[in-house]
DNA sequence: CACGTTACCTACGTAACGTAGCTTACGTGC
DNA sequence: GCACGTAAGCTACGTTACGTAGGTAACGTG
């Protein structure tokens, strides 16, 4: 990442400034470093140099390093969340639920590629509160797909609509991971190959869907 | 961990040890490690530490920590694609490869979970050789399913086929995340989860599949 | 039994996390 | 208009851990 490209996102206020106008800000640095780098190669330093503050301020914010990673992770998961559930509001079929549901995933990613490393960036199911933390986010966001399922599901068993709210969630993961190798592709067409296989999988296990 | 647990799974050689035993040695307990604490908590120093020698022998089997990682990753996944392959040989119908696919996948992570947080601990498709080579290492297994997909659907497109690949390998990865958080859950079930919504998926698009 | 090779070691430089303790700007009531 | 509490920020430090330089000692093979 160059300086350039750090300015460009950043609202450049110098000196003292409020306590939330400095932590979106710092936010959006650490963002884009944990994308570009991963969370091991990026430093507080950084972060802070390009703040044009000192390191100890980003540690009152965040209190620790994986505090800084987890504040990225929740916000761009709380956002993609809300334009989930906006974009498949008023839709009645499932199959344009889960049209609508892709499209907003993809266009996510198609405006900043570099979010799907935030939300998916640290996968694994780790002791302690960080990793605990991190698949908690990650069941959150499952839970939204399942809440969205069960309106056109409403006799499924609990269990088998929390796995496809897993197994939906995991294509829509592993198809980003694809296009991102493969950014040639148009949008659309990754939003038809999400739709399919998903609306395929979910509407013969659950025969009564539309 | 307790040492009690690493000694259990460690060849435990002192002294001198040829080269191929000690690698072994170490990956196993760096496997450990890694699994359960993850990336950064791990450090080389408690690799060594556990097999009794000093910090450089490590760097020398493996130039650098992500050196380990990725030999880690590399056993685990070269492991994993062996079973598979040998699961499905002799198999002829679709529905039953994904049933013996899955049933290899799901016996790994019930002999030991932590094997899952090997196989997709990190996971972002970072700048640099280590995410380069770890992206390398998934997309390798995804060629293996890809493949096994292609004897099922000759004439399929080979964006379709190796989009299906992907969607079926997100269906595992977060299914096998789900189980371990729900480890009552018998194998057995897990793997119909999986087969039902993989078939399903698969089948419809590719229709001339059996 | 000499000698190269392989396994291993101690000791160091550097980077980065996280904290202690202090300083300075801001605004609000008297 | 100034005293004073609070909010924002700083320098300096201790500690841990990565990675390397340079050296030692065991093994085996002619």
């Amino acid at each position: 990442m160059t300086d350039t490209n750090v300015h460009q996102i950043t609202e450049h206020r110098r000196g003292r400034v409020p306590r939330v106008v400095r932590e979106r800000q710092l936010l959006n640095i650490a963002e884009e470093f944990f994308a570009q780098r991963g969370y091991e190669a990026t430093s507080i330093e950084e972060i802070a140099r390009v703040a044009e503050i000192s390191r100890p301020i980003v540690y009152e914010h965040f209190g620790s390093k994986e505090g800084v990673y987890l504040a990225c992770v929740r916000r761009a998961r709380t956002e993609f969340e809300h334009a989930l559930v906006e974009a498949v509001a008023n839709t009645t079929s499932l199959y344009d639920t889960l049209e609508r549901g892709g499209d907003a995933f993809f266009s996510v990613l198609e405006r900043d590629p570099r979010r799907w490393a935030i939300l998916f960036g640290i996968s694994a199911p780790l002791q302690g509160s960080f990793g605990e933390e991190l698949t908690e986010l990650r069941f959150g966001t499952v839970s939204r797909i399942a809440e969205i399922l069960a309106a056109h599901a409403p006799d499924a068993e609990t269990e088998r609509l929390d796995v496809f709210a897993h197994a939906i969630s995991g294509v829509g993961e592993q198809l980003g991971r694809w296009w991102i190798a493969n950014p040639a592709v148009p949008r659309q067409r990754v939003v038809s190959h999400f739709r399919d296989f998903a609306w395929a999988g979910f509407k013969q296990l659950v025969p009564n869907a539309d």
